[in-house]
DNA sequence: GACCGCCAAACAATCGTTTGGTAGACCCTC
DNA sequence: GAGGGTCTACCAAACGATTGTTTGGCGGTC
């Protein structure tokens, strides 16, 4: 019953790899390792994501995986730095979603804003890589590493209040408070939306941005 | 090493409760079962709101507790019970605040909302008792225990809709999209705010109860 | 003597990680 | 193009440590 760990892996990444894709020549050998870490990768950030980093045990994202819990050391030294790696790739996936979206956006600062707030969302809940934001809760000891994913969401975060800032929002506002509100509202997304639901992702950008903007009281 | 567990009990609970405060009678029996009882729920309440369910042992807790981990079992049947307990005991903390601010708040209904925000604050930031919101994260298998954990949360949040409500915001703003946004942005403070750091706990409500007031645009 | 609250020690299971081995793709040489 | 060697990516099995939990007993208060 515990020999063969296939059935969970067949409905995640199983034989899609070779069967619709690459008719003609046979993956390169690199191609195929970095398929193979990347399939680890993708396994280790959806059940992050779900269940926590203490949540997650080596076997699980193995099993995930279609490997075996050992093999996953020879692509990564240890589950601190396979979380590490995880963490990084998706605050790079939604920072390169919300570039494309700015991009692309109006030049009016407000719909930058709800633009960028889109792409957030859609960021955090599209796939399962809400461990981008969601883990302050690292718990390593190894502090330097801490620190270096720490920079890499500040970094992003201070877009969203560079374009507050934009927005010329009144003087008498914190930037950063409103900053720390944003963001909270979004990250708090996980919590409550479903695909599906009462209001799509492009509704919540809009009434929140609609809120920061207007505030809600009747004039 | 390992055979006394007292030097992290020591500065939490230690000796302190029998130092200052009973020089009189002897606490009866009924007194000190509940004591003892409740030092566990502070233990882990401090603990499973910085670490998270699985990131905390059962002998985590009675060490912080003053006790061997097997004592718990005399007072928890199993550590999903013991933070489900501890769960609403958060809640219901919480709510008491709201309750007992809302009483002495003003008649204006943004007072009261600000009154009902310091409170949710402090209620969720002076103990560390961040569980009983921060945790849709519970991981047990006992879908009805989760439901009820759910159900008095679910409650507890319905009171922010209901003041917003009696403030008569805009028409066209959806209440519980706003309701979403107030907690997320609450619920997210224990991920950035410090005691003693730039804004203290009056400042944010202040500051968040105006944001959704009157909005950050300027005028 | 009964019961309460806890200790001491153990239980099986699971944890992250290490080790040794091996099937197969690759490269070079004859 | 057959054969030997190398390296890649993984398996199978185990390691000690830690997990939640159970059991039996024991000092203290009633």
């Amino acid at each position: 019953m515990d020999k063969t760990p296939d059935d969970a892996a067949k409905t995640a990444q199983g034989p899609d790899t070779d069967a619709a894709e690459t008719p003609a020549e046979p993956p390169s050998r690199a191609a195929r390792q970095d398929s193979r870490r990347e399939a680890v990768l993708d396994a280790a950030a959806e059940l992050f994501a779900v269940k926590g980093f203490d949540g997650v045990s080596m076997r699980d994202i193995a099993r995930r995986a279609g490997m075996l819990s050992g093999s996953l050391y020879y692509h990564f030294p240890s589950k601190d730095d396979l979380f590490a790696e995880v963490h990084l790739a998706a605050v790079a996936r939604v920072t390169a979603r919300l570039d494309a979206a700015l991009a692309v956006a109006p030049e009016e600062p407000w719909a930058r804003f709800e633009a960028a707030l889109l792409a957030h969302l859609e960021g955090l809940l599209d796939r399962a890589d809400a461990v981008a934001v969601l883990s302050p809760h690292f718990p390593t000891e190894r502090d330097d590493l801490a620190r270096r994913l720490a920079a890499q969401r500040d970094a992003y975060e201070d877009r969203i209040r560079g374009l507050l800032a934009e927005c010329g929002t009144r003087r008498d506002l914190d930037l950063g408070l409103l900053r720390l509100f944003v963001l909270g509202a979004l990250n708090w997304t996980p919590v409550w939306w479903r695909p599906g639901g009462a209001a799509d992702l492009a509704e919540v950008a809009r009434a929140l941005t609609d809120l920061m903007r207007r505030g809600a009281e009747a004039p």
